[in-house]
This record gives C-alpha cells, structure tokens and sequence, in this order.
DNA sequence: AAATTGACGTGACCAGAGTCACAAGCAATT
DNA sequence: AATTGCTTGTGACTCTGGTCACGTCAATTT
C-alpha cells in the first residue's frame, strides 16, 4: 500500500527531516498490516529494509542454541526495528513477530542510508536512536539481575508504561504482550507470571480491562515492587 | 602520558584512518594504567572521551535498584568501550571497571566526533562498530536463555575465546575474569561456577594455568556442552 | 451450535540453585 | 616470616521456581 510523506513524519526518528527528503523516501515505503502472531522481521536473513511500527506492538526474539526462546526487547507504536540493516550488512540477529496486530511501515534501507550518509542532522538521529537502542537493552538486562522475580515482572511492567504516564498516579499498558511473552522477556516460566499478576491483582494494583487493555491502578505501588521496597 | 598516531592505529576501530586523521587526534589522547578492580568509566556521569583498551580486560557493570551488580559484557585488547558518548549527550549508563590490570587510551570525544561526521567513511566504521556491539549483547543475552547453567559457562567460555581460536582444537584466554566476575554476567551465584569449573577441571577440558592464563584443553567438548548436546 | 484454539489459572511435586559458613591456597605487602 | 586480602573450593540446608497435569474461559472457526 502507498505511503505518503505526512505518514512517515509522525514517526519519532523521521519527524525531524525536511519535507522534501520525506517525499524522496516516500515511494520507497510500504504500508503491511501484520495479524497477531506473525513474523514480522525474519532472523539470519539480510533485511534490505527497516520496519516502522505504527500501531500495534512487536517484540524481538532470540533462539538458545537448544531452542528455547528468548525475549530481547518491545517495540512500542512509532518506534521501529531492524535499524541494524542500516550499518552493516550482517544478517539480522532476532526475529521480529507481532504479538498484537500490528500496522508497520516497511522503509527500503538502500535510500534511507543514503540520506543518512548524506545529512550529518539525519545520521546524528539515526545514531542517538541507536545508542538509545542500547540503553533500553542495557535497562532490560539489568532487570533480569533482579533476584525476586515479582520484582521483575513488576520492573517489566514499568518499562512499559509511556513515559508520560509515569508522572501520575495511574496508568494503562494497551495491546500488553502475554503472560507468555513476559516470561521469555524475564527468563521465567509462564505460570510464575500468571501468579505475579495474580498476586497484583488481588491486592488492586493491576486490573485487566478486557483483552488488549491491562489498567495499571496503582502506580506507586507497582513502583515500590518494582524497586523491592516492599514484598509481594 | 603521550599518544602516537602509530597506537592509535593499533585499533581495530582507528586502523582504517588516513595517517593524517590519526596525527590530529594524537594530542586528544592519554594513556592511562588502571589496577585491577579499578574503575575506567564512571556510570551516570557525562563522559567527554571514549576508551580504547590496549592491554588487560574490561568489563561493563550495571546495578539493580537494589544493589546487585549485572555483568554486561567484557571487553577485549584492541576493542573500546563507552562509545555511547559519540551519539548524544546523555550520561553513561554503567561502569566499566577493570577485571585485570589494564592499559586504555581515553580519547577525547568531540574530536572524535568531529572526524566521525566529516567522513562518512568513519561514521561507517563507527556505526558498525556499534551495530557490532548490539549483536554482542543479544548474544550476551541469549546465554541467560539457557535453563542449564552448566551450559551457560561453557557458552561464556566459548564467547571469551577469540574468534581466530575457534578453528583449532584447544585455545586459551589470557587474564580470565574471576568467577564471581562470570557470575554476574550469568546471573548465578559464584559458588556454581566454581563447580562448573570443577566439573570441567576433572574433565580435563579446561586446566588453569596459574594467574592470568586458562587454558582449552578440548575446546570440541566445551563447544558440544555448550551446544547442550552432552551434559556435565 | 459445536468445535477448536489460545490464553489464563491452579495445585502438587521436586530438582536444582542460592545461601551460609568455613577452609584452603596464593599473592602482594609489611 | 608474618600478615592481609582476595580467590577458589566444598558441604549442608533451604526454598523457590520449573515442570507437569489439569481445568476454565473467551474468541474464533467450521
């Protein structure tokens, strides 16, 4: 499907770019709508395009050698993924899948590189995008170095609430991953999430509001978890 | 103390420079001895330098809220760490302290960056380099996957092997990190490496050899029991 | 409407990792 | 030579989280 150039600049990374490069970019953009569950972005293959998520949420995965799965990151609307094509010509270390339907935009690599190489402004973004990748690795990580794991799912969650949201004393999580999809993000068993959340729960800090929505109530409580002040 | 062009080109990353480029960042750059245990990059500070390690081991340390300390990855002679500063400005987001007595070149960051936007050949460099650092942590990540910690080890073993060793049948690793310091990149307490090291002692697959020096006895075993195909 | 599928909920069991406590070995320093 | 400090080695106990085996429920398909 075709793309316009106002499409493109509500996402954060090309926001900033002159209206005329957007318009260069444009006809090289693809508009696919992805079912819940699909692979969005496939592993060991070299990508010759970078994925804009527009609604929806991803989720990369890794594989251990033995097969079992591994969460690496989310991908929340406006954010994008397999930026790695950008720099090298390595394939792609993860899969992509969707774990709510999803609507991405698919950008060829080739001329976004090339307006990258070509306006300093642009490849500054695009590296600062880039290192902000590692940072948010660098926080997942870290979250796993939690020895209570109430804690973690807790710290997982908070992660996941907007930042702008975290200023108040609630919040919601839209399109939020499964119970499944939390525990390979948290190097867990599924049932230990189900019991997480059950014990948040009962004690109304969390409450689902139906599917595809899940209500944060308390936020400073789930804070306080987060930050193991205080025990489930 | 002083820095010549000649060293600076002893790195993977500022080999490709043009002579002249390399003459121009010499007075930026310092070279600094660093105990073991010291710290080489300071977390939540701005730094204003990268560091290029020449000799010893490094190795990236986060914090949980609680205080536990998270390995993040190490880093080997002729790689560099803190390069986050050449993207934005925002503080370090973990330590980086010395896991056996190490010799680094800070070099100054604006001028860094300066030759980095004025050649797109050097962003290139640079922008792999950091895409190589993201695949480094995925790959970091996707041992926490596996259930066997034994099998952790073995895999963290065979990741601080260098790549040109992985040919052959047995392989060493100079200045090896204690095993407290691989427990933190494991997630395990050091009491269970001691015994996976010992399972591989008395299995004659790996052998200390004194201080600074373990050696791969059989470095076809350690892949498979990092593989999972055969147990400890 | 029935069947199927996928997500969530829950109990029981147990292997295995953490923790604690302490000993031994080794290096550098006094 | 003695001391100090750090790393490694080891046993015993505890307890948590994984696993298995279900059941429930809602949404979607047939």
């Amino acid at each position: 499907m075709q793309v316009t150039p106002e499409l493109l600049s509500r996402f954060t990374l090309l926001k900033p770019l002159p209206r005329q490069v957007l318009e260069g970019l444009a006809p090289h953009a693809s508009l696919v709508r992805h079912a819940r569950r699909e692979v969005v972005v496939r592993a060991g293959v070299r990508e010759d395009r970078v994925c804009f998520l527009f609604e929806g949420r991803l989720q990369g995965v890794g594989h251990t050698i033995d097969g079992r799965e591994v969460g690496l990151y989310f991908v929340e609307p406006g954010d994008f993924c397999g930026e790695l094509a950008l720099f090298d010509d390595s394939p792609q270390p993860e899969f992509v899948i969707a774990t709510a339907a999803a609507t991405v935009v698919f950008l060829a690599r080739n001329p976004l590189r090339e307006v990258m190489l070509n306006s300093s402004s642009v490849s500054n973004i695009v590296g600062r995008k880039l290192a902000e990748r590692v940072r948010q690795m660098t926080e997942q990580r870290t979250l796993l170095g939690l020895s209570n794991i109430d804690q973690r799912v807790c710290g997982q969650l908070y992660l996941l609430i907007k930042g702008e949201q975290r200023q108040v004393e609630s919040g919601e999580i839209v399109n939020p991953p499964t119970h499944q999809e939390i525990a390979i993000m948290l190097n867990i068993s599924r049932e230990r999430v189900t019991r997480a959340f059950q014990a948040l729960q009962s004690r109304r800090i969390v409450r689902r509001d139906g599917p595809g929505r899940l209500v944060i109530i308390d936020l400073n409580s789930l804070r306080r978890f987060a930050r193991g002040e205080e025990e489930l």
